[in-house]
DNA sequence: GTCTATAAATGGATAGAC
DNA sequence: GTCTATCCATTTATAGAC
């Protein structure tokens, strides 16, 4: 009992991976019963087919997601929270990275998953748009008309696709690397907005970005 | 022969419209004959394969990003250049989206592609960088130490991956408007960065976003 | 729960007639 | 250049034994 993972979960974790490693549309069921030293057979009674295994690693991605994104920020103002919120949103996108790195397939095989991440993405706008109204309303930051709403979704969108420009451009690095990199390119961006002298925030930013390294 | 366009043509043209709609990765070269209304074995007297029709594709993008990106902006200070320029770029990434979609399933297909992809990134980059430092010695805009630097980054990735963002979040738009929407939402990054007050520039931007739909 | 064997469907690719 | 016919490989999916 102890230690033994059922193998509907460790269909799961292998498929996770080797979606992640080489794509959903490169990977057979075939192959995932290969790599674990199942048979096809086997793998069917757990799962009827890819779109069922999709599906599932999509609710669980899903459910993380939402854990993250609705954890409150305990301090707002603070910058260790705000980093390491963004650091735990990188982590989870690059988790699940198969997902965006193969959209039109994942998609076009599973077309319910559409309006699930469509919502998942419009909660990401929104909490980075509540989190934005905190430092507005602490003072930190302050906003010209319409230029909050312009920066929530920019954000959004930069989180949704920073790592996989990063990989493009720059492969070969660790993870932990491009995760780093990616947070603090995000949290840079707040910088213009600063009420006042924004060097000081940059420069803890930079103090952050060396100390993660 | 006149108004008769070539079988091979028509073959590269069916096919990016194919991979645009239903990406790569679901499209086969039987697919492809099906909807010309010609034979599999007609196709493959013309192209060996699916990775060769990729390919041809990607000549094709990778020529007209080059032209796009080296051709110089007249008055690099002036809006409405800049806004043409920008205009421009996502439209000919529109044109080719399959690529940005689904580009797990190309590169895995076609891994001679991923240097030339990365390389037509960097250049973009490069290119944005350019006319930013355009602009700083025009005293339009000035930069802390990094700063231009961490926006050209940013402004290219932008560039790149904000089309299938605004796919996700608000689909069933007409590409025309999700095209402007992009524009809008890359120039007024450079706002913050305006020396002096930034507003009258924003207005501006406005001003082109009202008139453009 | 897990295996073997196999069916059914699809996609990639080629030979040879017209 | 184009078609028909066909073959091979891969993938999905199921039946039945252990």
């Amino acid at each position: 009992m102890a230690g033994k993972v059922k193998t509907r979960d460790r269909i799961l974790q292998t498929s996770l991976a080797l979606f992640n490693q080489e794509g959903e549309a490169q990977v057979s069921t075939v192959d995932i019963a290969a790599v674990m030293g199942i048979s096809p057979g086997n793998l069917y009674y757990h799962f009827r087919g890819k779109e069922v295994i999709i599906e599932a690693l999509f609710d669980d991605f899903e459910e993380e997601m939402r854990q993250v994104l609705s954890a409150p920020i305990k301090r707002p103002l603070d910058i260790e929270d705000n980093w390491i919120f963004v650091y735990i949103l990188f982590e989870e996108i690059n988790d699940f990275r198969f997902f965006y790195y193969g959209l039109a397939s994942v998609l076009e095989r599973c077309p319910n998953l559409r309006p699930r991440f469509a919502r998942l993405l419009k909660l990401k706008q929104d909490t980075v748009d509540a989190i934005l109204t905190a430092l507005e309303k602490g003072g930190l930051i302050t906003f010209g008309p319409g230029e909050q709403d312009a920066l929530a979704t920019r954000l959004a969108a930069h989180l949704t696709f920073w790592l996989q420009y990063r990989d493009l451009t720059a492969p070969a690095q660790s993870s932990r690397t491009i995760i780093n990199d990616g947070v603090y390119s995000t949290m840079i961006q707040i910088a213009p907005y600063i009420a006042g002298d924004r060097a000081p925030y940059a420069a803890l930013l930079t103090e952050y970005f060396k100390k993660q390294r």
